[in-house]
DNA sequence: ATGTTC
């Protein structure tokens, strides 16, 4: 079997993470996969480059989209005119929101972690709208500039690990059939896993919202690791965010704006319907904490540069997540510009972020 | 990424 074609859309095509680029090899060279697109926030990831797309006729590969099944982003306007948040206010009353959810059913699946962040990159940022730069298309959304947004990246938790382990185990590598019964078997797991996820973070944005006392609305949900039917074949994200599904926020770090873009149909083709999912890694975590760790206390990190503040109570990760181990978004999304792929709609500043409290 | 974590 011939290795499938690989493009790759990169800000700047010399800086390509050459790890990430071996493991896009890697991933051309599978049996059945036809396509491999990496996108401007491409990065190593654990075996398979993140920030990537991959499509095969007839084949479905769990370990193509990870153990985090459905995990994304959930964005809400509040009805809080973003003039009278109170940061302080805020940081005080957001507390209680690392413990299980009071509705979560003791023997429902996955009922701990059902309305918890959790690790790693994962997050809720109360966000204003910095700057819109589609007027028009703004306020044809009925999208309001003047109220506080919420921002939720989370997924399926436990939950989605535990799909991935069991297809593992029965040996997933080479792919499963997409009709036979394995196939359909993971592809139902691949869904319940992804539709908690959705649920998860309606429940992370209720939560915060009622901590501050807001009402609140979902204004989009995406996902960015998923397999979904594609063209009559099968398409994996893994860190990609889909260009089919409306609307899509891409975040640049706790420090830095998210962009809302609207996907452009003309040019989506060239990279699997997808768009970076973030900014992307630059720094591996544990650079990240060796370099930033060296200059820096943990509590300056609780400040970032555009003023916002950020509430994570774990020594390691506000190291690891610090802004400067992150590409510059707007690098990232400039070439998703220049590829034609997307429309800039609006700029979100990060006024507040919450990682973690210790309980 | 992870009801993780020697």
């Amino acid at each position: 079997m011939s290795e499938a074609p690989i493009r790759v859309i990169a800000a700047d095509p010399a800086r390509i993470d050459p790890v990430a680029l071996e493991q896009l090899r890697g991933t051309a060279t599978l049996d059945g996969i036809e396509r491999v697109v990496g996108l401007p926030d491409l990065h190593a990831g654990r075996g398979i480059a993140v920030g990537a797309a991959f499509w095969s006729p007839d084949r479905l590969f769990p370990h193509l989209v990870g153990s985090d099944i459905g995990c994304g982003m959930a964005l809400w306007e509040t009805d809080l005119p973003v003039r009278k948040f109170r940061p302080d206010k805020a940081e005080r009353s957001l507390h209680g929101l690392d413990t299980p959810w009071e509705g979560a059913g003791e023997d429902s699946e996955g009922g701990a972690a059902l309305g918890t962040i959790g690790g790693g990159n994962h997050f809720a940022e109360f966000q204003r709208i910095e700057r819109i730069v589609d007027d028009a298309r703004f306020n044809a959304l009925g999208f309001r500039a003047d109220r506080l947004w919420l921002m939720v990246h989370s997924g399926s938790r436990g939950l989605g690990q535990a799909v991935l382990d069991h297809w593992r185990a029965r040996g997933c590598e080479g792919g499963l059939a997409a009709t036979g019964a394995d196939g359909i078997a993971y592809l139902a797991d691949h869904d319940r896993a992804a539709g908690w996820a959705v649920l998860n973070r309606e429940i992370i944005a209720r939560r915060f919202c009622a901590k501050l006392g807001l009402a609140g609305e979902c204004r989009l949900d995406i996902l960015h690791n998923s397999v979904t039917p594609h063209r009559g074949g099968w398409l994996h994200r893994k860190g990609a965010a889909p260009a089919d599904r409306g609307l899509v926020v891409i975040p640049g770090s706790r420090g830095d704006f998210s962009y809302l873009v609207e996907p452009l149909a003309d040019h989506a083709d060239d990279a699997l319907h997808s768009l970076a999912h973030g900014a992307g890694r630059r720094w591996s975590r544990s650079d990240a904490h060796a370099k930033l760790s060296r200059r820096f206390k943990a509590s300056d990190l609780e400040r970032t540069a555009l003023g916002g503040r950020v509430i994570c109570e774990d020594r390691r990760l506000i190291f690891e997540e610090a802004p400067e181990a992150y590409k510059d978004i707007h690098d990232v999304v400039g070439a998703l510009v220049g590829a034609g792929l997307v429309r800039v709609i609006a700029l979100l500043r990060p006024l507040l972020s919450y990682k973690t409290r210790r309980t």
